[in-house]
DNA sequence: ATGGTGGCATGGCCA
């Protein structure tokens, strides 16, 4: 099972080339991040004219997140973190083919020390405390999508600028990042490479892509039910290419049963 | 260099 994480940055202007990745790459279930679409909006049509069924937890402009999934039922649908109050829509859970799916756009946090940096701790916070019942429930389990942490220096362009007190990089967002992966989650694309230099996302600005100036930070979680299903990773840089591109690639993990 | 680029409630916000 070929599972999928990608922020597409505005579902309405990147509807084409989802529908053309996911020709390509053939993904089984794929989590989606800033769709920038309420429910009502949300193409499920389009999408299971391609063969998807969807479900999703979006609002108008910001944010917002959805979980598709080729020839299996999408079950047992949760949105939000249970029991913290957020009108902001960055979480959505679902069971796919006995795996359980966490798809997050975790905060940005904008600057450290902002309010919105706060927010970002408090969320991260709330996400570990629900994701460790979570996966006490469900064992196996995939915690992936957009993170907005960038987990170590080899996941940076320039460790310099990107340091312990940058936003993406700090070290309080390194510890949150470091407690989720405490409940026994594998960072899988770390799973088959070692090196540093692989992004999967790069600023729109300065050329950043072209330069290879980027960040790692979608991610994709596997608990350690699952690692040694874990046969393949990849960061697929094509999508970045195309023109009118989404600032994130898609990364994607194959599960084989062991 | 306090910019740069892109998306959307097209006017500031968010990233």
């Amino acid at each position: 099972m070929k599972i999928a994480s990608w922020n597409v940055n505005s579902l309405n202007v990147r509807l084409p080339h989802l529908l053309q990745w996911l020709e390509r790459a053939q993904p089984d279930v794929v989590a989606l991040q800033e769709t920038k679409l309420e429910d009502a909006r949300f193409p499920d049509t389009a999408l299971a004219e391609a063969g998807y069924r969807s479900v999703c937890s979006g609002q108008k402009t910001y944010n917002g997140v959805a979980i598709l999934a080729r020839g299996r039922a999408i079950e047992d649908v949760q949105a939000g973190i249970p029991g913290f109050a957020d009108e902001q829509k960055r979480v959505i859970a679902a069971t796919v083919g006995g795996v359980r799916i966490v798809d997050l756009y975790v905060v940005n946090g904008q600057a450290v020390g902002s309010e919105k940096y706060d927010y970002k701790l408090r969320w991260l916070a709330a996400l570990r405390d629900w994701l460790a019942e979570e996966i006490a429930r469900h064992p196996r389990m995939v915690v992936l999508g957009d993170f907005n942490i960038a987990p170590d220096d080899r996941d940076v362009h320039d460790p310099a600028l990107w340091n312990d007190e940058s936003i993406l990089t700090s070290t309080a967002e390194r510890a949150a990042l470091r407690r989720l992966l405490d409940l026994g989650l594998h960072d899988s694309y770390r799973l088959f490479h070692d090196e540093g230099g692989a992004f999967s996302w790069w600023d729109y600005r300065q050329a950043a892509f072209r330069r290879n100036l980027g960040l790692r930070i979608d991610l994709v979680l596997v608990s350690e039910a699952l690692r040694a299903s874990c046969k393949a990773v990849a960061i697929d840089h094509e999508p970045r290419i195309w023109e009118r591109a989404s600032d994130h690639t898609p990364v994607w993990v194959e599960l084989v049963p062991v």
